[in-house]
DNA sequence: GGTAATTGGTACAAAATTAAATCAGTTCAA
DNA sequence: TTGAACTGATTTAATTTTGTACCAATTACC
């Protein structure tokens, strides 16, 4: 595959994202969280800690800082201090966070699955078979 | 395909391009472009005037307007208004312009290519097919 | 033990991004 | 025509995001 292929992949499939977040992002927000904060609360729970989330969400560590702590404040994770490592700040989703996360998902997967649908089953589980690969 | 299929379809694909974006954009950095004004920059052939670089890339047209002033002072791009609208600005890339954008999406092409490069030819050539459909 | 190097996290100031308001040009209906 | 509604683009002001510098806890090594 040639180089422009793979910018023409990359584009195609960066602007799918783009605009499946700007199609969802208003209905988000009424759920009290914006986009991104969905992005770090969904992987709260693989990633308990900042600094993991930093990694995995290629996001600096201030932003994440950010993030969690509105996230805390907004009542839908809690901190405690890692009783192993006392710089570590374990990061916990409470209800009402496992609650939104699930909606906000569903929000995503809806607007989402809405592009999929163009896809046959067979095709979708390719998509995915592929995705994971790359990843 | 579930609900959260999809949203597990979209992460995957999410984080893969954070990720590689991530990994150049210090390399992009070099030829004096910054990431997002490389995909703004090497969208205006195709999409001339900056209300649709903002529809096609899905960002606000006070952004687009910021990345086009750059991209204009840095000699990338020139601006004239349209003869027959005079409200719209016609963008067109300059040499330099076209320079750098093909080094730009060659790096970008090189860091995605490498993860492409797990997948056989016809893999490639399958993703591709299978994105188009969902744009 | 003691101390240099590393890691997790944050504060603050600066830079990037965007919403809201605005201006200029165009279209359209009466 | 004229003027109400709309479209393209920009300015301004506010918000979001991040680079830099920092502190505290841990680890590695002498």
């Amino acid at each position: 595959m040639s180089k422009i292929d793979a910018a023409k992949i990359w584009s195609l499939n960066y602007n799918l994202l783009m605009s499946v977040i700007a199609g969802v992002s208003a209905d988000i927000a009424e759920l009290g969280l914006d986009t991104k904060e969905l992005f770090v609360l969904s992987q709260v729970e693989e990633h308990p800690y900042p600094a993991e989330l930093a990694a995995t969400l290629s996001m600096p560590k201030p932003t994440v800082t950010v993030y969690v702590k509105r996230l805390e404040a907004a009542g839908f994770l809690r901190r405690e201090i890692d009783a192993a490592d006392l710089r570590r700040h374990r990061l916990q989703v409470t209800p009402a966070g496992r609650k939104v996360t699930s909606r906000g998902l569903a929000l995503l997967s809806d607007a989402f699955g809405a592009r999929l649908g163009r896809l046959s089953a067979a095709e979708q589980a390719e998509l995915r078979s592929l995705l994971e690969k790359l990843s």
